[in-house]
DNA sequence: GCCCAGGCACATG
DNA sequence: CATGTGCATGGG
């Protein structure tokens, strides 16, 4: 287990936890990679992840959000259940040894990856790292992410300008119903088929971001979201095409109820 | 230049 | 319910 301080987490060795695949495996957006290890940001807050002896440091200001965004408490091997006895699943588990999966804020979840529909990581970074900059809260080395009253505030025209393309109006809607009454906190005791039904009413919230929303935000390991990279997989497995619904259908069947973790081992595999 | 990206909204059978 | 189409942008 993870040790605790005033200032800081460590994580030994031991755990199952590797800096490279938490924070390149696409669940998150903000994050630098620089010779000391990584910068990751989250809201309003931040934190440096760096080699230590025996380990890893995590060095914050806030290190119970952050024990708890890491997601320090579950054992993967066991969350892991018996993905293993599929041989195609060997090579992506090996791989993707120290994934973890991040309980990230539901808003900045929700609008990362309307952002991300349709487009590059690289792209998506840039797009999240401009809109964090021209609106978000200036915490003196960075900005926070954008509130929804930030957000909502600005016109269609404010996310054409920092590159968001077709997705500028659903970026400004979203945020606009956020601030009129969608309680991304209250839905947190939904049933996962509920709460992603739910997140779909939204403008620019289709079933893949939904599932996206669910496991990286929500800690939903019961959704398979089926993007490029995993119609790919699909139709190395099955040797045919088939509908997304199909497919995470499919996909479920396969893995059980913690498939979201399974879909993230292929997917950090499969773009490697 | 071309292809494509962690898809979705919308229109039509 | 299913299938088809347009979509802004820029990295590789």
């Amino acid at each position: 287990m993870a040790d605790l301080f005033k200032d800081k987490i460590f994580i030994p060795e031991r755990e199952e936890f590797r800096p490279h695949a938490v924070f390149e495996c696409g669940q998150l957006f903000r994050y630098e990679r620089n010779d000391e290890g990584y910068t990751i940001f989250s809201g309003d807050k931040m934190a440096k992840v760096c080699e230590a002896k025996g380990g890893y440091d995590v060095l914050t200001s806030d290190p119970l959000y952050f024990y708890n965004y890491l997601d320090l408490d579950r054992d993967y091997e066991a969350a892991r259940c018996d993905f293993s006895k599929y041989d195609f699943m060997v090579d992506p588990i090996r791989n993707g040894k120290g994934i973890r999966i991040l309980k990230q804020q539901h808003f900045e979840t929700l609008i990362s990856f309307i952002i991300s529909a349709n487009n590059h990581i690289p792209r998506i970074k840039g797009i999240i790292n401009r809109l964090c900059e021209a609106i978000g809260k200036d915490m003196g080395s960075y900005h926070a992410f954008p509130t929804a009253e930030a957000m909502a505030s600005e016109n269609v025209s404010f996310y054409e300008s920092i590159g968001a393309g077709y997705r500028a109006p659903y970026l400004q809607a979203t945020a606009r119903s956020v601030v009129d009454g969608f309680n991304l906190e209250a839905i947190e005791s939904l049933q996962t088929e509920e709460l992603t039904c739910k997140l779909c009413s939204l403008l620019g919230v289709g079933p893949k971001v939904a599932d996206c929303v669910a496991l990286f935000s929500y800690s939903r390991f019961d959704v398979f979201p089926v993007d490029t990279w995993m119609k790919k997989v699909y139709v190395d497995l099955f040797n045919k095409e088939n509908n997304p619904s199909a497919m995470r259908k499919d996909f479920r069947a396969l893995f059980g109820s913690n498939c979201g973790l399974a879909q993230q081992y292929l997917f950090y595999n499969k773009r490697d």
